[in-house]
Parts: structure tokens; C-alpha cells; sequence
RNA sequence: GCGCUCGUAGCUCAAUUGGAUAGAGCAUCUGACUACGGAUCAGAAGGUUGGGGGUUCGAGUCCCUCCGAGCGCACCA
């Protein structure tokens, strides 16, 4: 690739200019703006200290040496600024990196090989089985099931499993929840006074065990749920079989085999200090109880057990205090730090015409997932979750992602690929006939807008590769929209069909028309958005 | 009080991980259809990147310090 060519020209020519040792990493990438070339480097600015120079005099050593002797598709190198060497390539480039998405295809043109087959598993949702899911669980969702489809596009085993916690305190409320509404007694302290439980208790027989009825309800309503948005999980894994298959106390036994439990006021303590926490946690009660934590010690302790390398939680900002104790624990047990990785997705401030509208379980005002599913599509749903990073708050405004208008990105970027569509459909109907990809020539396609279709296609490597290594599948969403603008571009100034254009720019751009279409449909698969062949 | 995540155009967000003159969409204003879908395209305007210091060839990005927001800080989960 071009990124290959110009990396080995310029080792070539540092290596010429005898400037030793050369940095380990000669860095290339494309300048913000086009006046400053189509690819550009820092290397001069880099190595100048190291190599006693002056960094415009490097500079222009390397421009004139790479000048005397071009890679191929070089058209001029030049020195700008504070010593970058930048390169003008002829459109030639271009017409290569139409022949490596085609060549490719939807399966592996942009498919990297970053994980080398290590199995990872990937935590999300993780929701407790005690009410429907709502709307900020979509977010944890839709994002933990688009990473998931990045590490796999990158070369990751993904294995796609969710938590749920089935046992314990909150089941026995939301059980006594439920046998309350049913009775007509009052919810407990502490219980939940949500809607749901209200309509659920009246669906639930007279006969029914609450609390076993509730979580099949439950489990019931995730499942749908998810469904609805095409998620899937390869696990649910129940906190029960754990205290069923006694895992509970062999990791106990573990933990203290690694000598880093301690018995004080009538508790049993992890001495998670040890590893970086900012206190000790109790791992058993005083009553005897375990706590949330120790069950949770001993799933990730599961995971590794069956052969994950690396485990991936995707969690709710609410628990972002429980990561150093997590990392604690694992390190306890002598795991990599690095082997886990926590991340937390940020609130989804959920809106109706800017009207907020407050997502609390406990309270019960909650808006369902199904909903925000059933109102404004799945699609649309996804899209907008991955709009931006999970590391800030998310303002999700359900009317303007339900609208079909311009400000909601996702029929703008559906409607692109249903354009590239029905130019194959017409074209088909006017019996244009398709010449073989060999016999066209592809170097008539010189339009600007042509060009900017292929140079976004050519970017998509590269965000594939750094959306992955960043866990920032809203990168995948930027591109997308961007290759998107130039489709739209491209369709509105260059008629593939029609009077004046000759059979060859046809056939040339049918190329195109098909690349693009790869380009995007790689791009919407990974956000698990449909490519639509019309709307 | 301590910790985590943030603060970028009127609004919602980007920014190739330290690169060149901080970019998009929406909203506003001005234009463009006899052809493949105008649900589109082009242009204009909009900024002291919360404030202040520091590090260096170079800072929205890293360090320090204030200010502000959200979320945590249980023998709850």
C-alpha cells in the first residue's frame, strides 16, 4: 500500500543521509488540509534533535533526495512549516485504492489482523433481571455489540456474554415487590415502585413463586429487547450457578491461598489495598452474606478460567468506583492489571423535544428500551448511541431521532447507500450492460468529487484500526457519515447514467458506484445499522 | 472533602493520540433541479478550545492550579 511505499522511501532516504540511529517509528499520515499535500510526515521534526540537525535542513535533505528518485505516485515532495515533508501524489493512488476495496470486497477489504485470534470476552448490559430494560441500558448495548463487531473486524475471537445478577437482595425486593402489587399490601422499604411492577404483578398467576415468575418476566423483556436491536450474547451467565457449582468458595479459598484475606469486626475482608484500592472490601458479611463483590471476583475469575486473555466490561457510569477494587481483586489472583479492561459509558440524557425526561429505576418514572426502539426504529436507535464517545454525557433527544429529517444523521447516511443502489437498479433497467472490472479503465475517474469518494474509502483502514485499539466504534460513525458527504457529493455532480456520458466514465463509474457501496456497507455492518436497498 | 468522566461555534458533537490556519451536522442567511430519488448539493457567517500558569520546535490534547457540570465515595447491588 501507498502508506507502505512512502514509509520504505523515506527509511531509504534518513538511512542515505547517514542520520542513525532512524526513530522506530517513521511517522506518515494525511495533513488536515489538502493544500498541504496528500500524505505528510514529521519525520524530519522528529529525528532533527537526535541527529544533531537543523530540521528544515533535514527537511530539505530528505524533499530533495526523494525528489531525485520518487516512489511510485509521487508527484512532489516539498518542505512546509517547521520541517514536515509532504507529498503530492497523482490520482493514480486513487485509482489503486478503487482496485483494493473491490479486490477485497465486503469481507476483507479493511479487515486487520491487530488481535492475532486472542479470545476476548466482552461484558455488557449486565442489567439485574429485575425490571425491563431501559433506556440508559441501550447505550451500554448498542456500544458493547459494536466493539464487539470491531475487535472481530480486527481480528479478535469475540465472545459476547452478559451477567445477571439472580440471586441476593435485590431479587428478594423485587420478588416481595411483585407479591406486594399482587396482594394489594404495601412495597417494603427499599423496594421497587416502578409501573411495571404494578402491571407485571397482575399478569403474574396466583400460584406463581414471585420472585422465580419475576426474573423469567424479566429475562423475558431483555431478551425481546435486545433482539429488536439484533444484539445477541453467546452467555448469560447467572450469578446462581456459581453457588450452585460451589465457584463462590473455591475463589474464596483462592483469595486466601494468595494470602490476601483477613477477618475483622465479624467480616471476612479482601485486602484489596494491596493492589491500589483506597480501601479494604468485604468480601463476606457479618451475617454471613456475601456481598455483591465476592460473587463477582469469582465470575471474572470464571472467565479466565475459560481461556479468555483478555476481559472487556462495558459498565454504567454509577459503577465506576467499583473498578480499582475489580482490578484489585484480579491482580490478587495473579492476573495481569492489563488483562482487564473497565470501561464506562457515560449518562444518556434522554429527551422528548428537549423536554428531560429522568431515568431511575428505583423512582419508576423509566422509560423502557422497547420503547425508544419502538418510537424512533432500530436503526435510527444505534446509530444515534454511537453518535459520539461513550466518555462524555449523551443528550439522546427521541423526537429528533425519531424525525426523518436532516438533523438525524442516520437517514442521511442510509439514503446515501439506497442512492448507490438504485443506480445499479437503473442502470440494470436500461440494459446497460456490465463490462468485466478488468477491462475498464478506471483512470478516467479524475472528478473531484470521484476523488474524494475514493480518498474517504481509503481512510477506512486506518479508522478501523484506531477506533479498535481505542474501544471507539463513534469513530466508525464519524467516518460513515463522512463517506456519506461524498456519495451525496459524487451523486449530485457526476451522472453515472445519461446523455453525454460516454459508455467508458459509465462503466468507470459503476466501479466506483460498487466500491462505495462496499465502503459503506463495511462501515454500517460494523454499527449493526442496516444498508437499505431503498427508503 | 476525596475519586472518576467531562467542559471546544447559538445547539449537538469531531479533531489521525503532541502537528501546520481547531473541523462537521443542525439552526441562520444566500444560491442550485429538463438526466441515476432535491430526504440532495454549493457558498456565507459563526471560536481567547471554561480561566490562569508551565513543559517544547509545536498544546484542544501532557503537567500544575482555580472555576463549573455529571456520577461515585456501604458489612446496597
Amino acid at each position: 500500500m501507498i502508506r507502505d511505499t512512502l514509509v520504505d522511501a523515506l527509511r531509504a532516504a534518513l538511512t542515505g543521509l547517514g542520520v542513525d540511529p532512524l526513530p522506530a517509528d517513521i511517522g506518515i499520515e494525511r495533513p488536515a488540509r489538502r493544500e498541504h499535500g496528500d500524505w505528510s510526515s514529521n519525520v524530519a521534526l522528529v529525528s532533527a534533535k537526535a541527529a544533531g540537525r537543523n530540521p528544515r535542513e533535514l527537511g530539505q535533505a530528505l524533499v530533495d533526495a526523494l525528489t531525485a528518485a520518487p516512489p511510485r505516485h509521487v508527484a512532489a515532495v516539498e518542505l512546509a512549516g517547521p520541517g514536515f515533508v509532504n507529498f503530492r501524489l497523482h490520482d493514480s493512488w486513487l485509482h489503486d485504492v478503487l482496485d483494493d476495496v473491490l479486490d477485497g470486497g465486503p469481507d476483507r477489504y479493511a479487515r486487520l489482523d491487530l488481535g492475532a485470534g486472542r479470545k476476548v470476552n466482552l461484558e455488557f448490559v449486565s442489567a439485574n433481571p429485575t425490571g425491563p430494560l431501559h433506556a440508559g441500558h441501550g447505550r451500554g448495548a448498542c456500544y458493547g455489540d459494536a466493539l464487539g463487531r470491531l475487535l472481530e473486524r480486527v481480528g479478535y475471537e469475540v465472545h459476547r456474554e452478559t451477567y445477571l445478577n439472580d440471586r441476593g437482595v435485590q431479587m428478594q425486593l423485587f420478588a416481595a415487590s411483585l407479591a406486594a402489587r399482587r396482594d394489594g399490601t404495601d412495597v417494603p422499604d427499599g423496594g421497587y415502585q416502578g409501573e411495571y411492577i404494578v402491571e407485571w404483578a397482575a399478569a403474574m398467576p396466583d400460584d406463581a413463586d414471585p420472585l422465580e415468575w419475576g426474573y423469567a418476566r424479566a429475562l423475558e423483556d431483555h431478551r425481546q429487547t435486545l433482539n429488536l436491536l439484533g444484539i445477541h450474547f453467546d452467555t448469560w451467565f447467572s450469578e446462581r450457578s456459581m453457588v450452585d457449582s460451589d465457584a463462590i468458595d473455591a475463589t474464596l479459598a483462592d483469595l486466601r491461598a494468595h494470602d490476601v484475606v483477613y477477618e475483622s469486626d465479624g467480616a471476612t475482608w479482601l485486602r484489596s489495598t494491596r493492589f491500589g484500592d483506597d480501601k479494604d472490601r468485604v468480601l463476606i458479611k457479618s451475617d454471613g452474606e456475601f456481598t455483591y463483590l465476592l460473587p463477582d471476583i469469582a465470575y471474572h475469575r470464571d472467565k479466565h478460567a475459560r481461556g479468555f486473555e483478555l476481559l472487556i466490561d462495558v459498565w454504567g457510569a454509577d459503577h465506576h468506583g467499583y473498578v480499582p477494587r475489580m482490578h484489585a481483586a484480579l491482580e490478587a489472583l495473579g492476573h495481569a492489571s492489563d488483562a482487564l479492561e473497565c470501561i464506562i459509558t457515560q449518562l444518556v440524557n434522554l429527551t422528548r423535544d428537549g423536554e428531560p425526561v429522568r431515568l431511575s429505576k428505583r423512582a419508576g418514572d423509566i422509560i423502557e428500551l422497547r420503547d425508544v426502539v419502538d418510537e424512533v426504529g432500530p436503526d435510527a436507535t444505534r446509530l444515534t448511541y454511537l453518535l459520539q464517545s461513550v466518555d462524555s454525557t449523551q443528550a439522546f433527544d427521541l423526537a429528533v431521532a425519531a424525525s426523518q429529517a436532516m438533523d438525524n444523521p442516520v437517514f442521511y447516511v442510509q439514503m446515501a447507500f439506497a442512492r448507490l443502489r438504485s443506480i445499479g437498479r437503473v442502470a440494470a433497467e436500461r440494459g446497460v450492460e456490465r463490462v468485466p472490472r478488468a477491462d475498464v479503465d478506471v483512470t478516467v475517474l479524475t472528478h473531484e468529487r470521484e476523488l474524494e469518494v475514493l480518498r474517504s474509502l481509503s481512510e477506512l483502514p486506518d479508522t478501523v484500526a484506531v477506533a479498535a485499539a481505542d474501544r471507539a466504534p463513534h469513530r466508525i460513525t464519524s467516518w460513515v457519515r463522512e463517506l456519506a458527504s461524498t456519495v451525496h457529493g459524487f451523486y449530485h455532480d457526476c451522472y453515472v447514467l445519461g446523455d453525454g456520458i460516454s459508455p467508458e466514465l459509465t462503466q468507470a463509474r459503476l466501479q466506483l458506484v460498487d466500491a462505495a457501496e462496499v465502503g459503506l456497507g463495511i462501515g454500517l455492518d460494523l454499527l449493526g445499522v442496516q444498508a437499505p436497498e431503498s427508503m
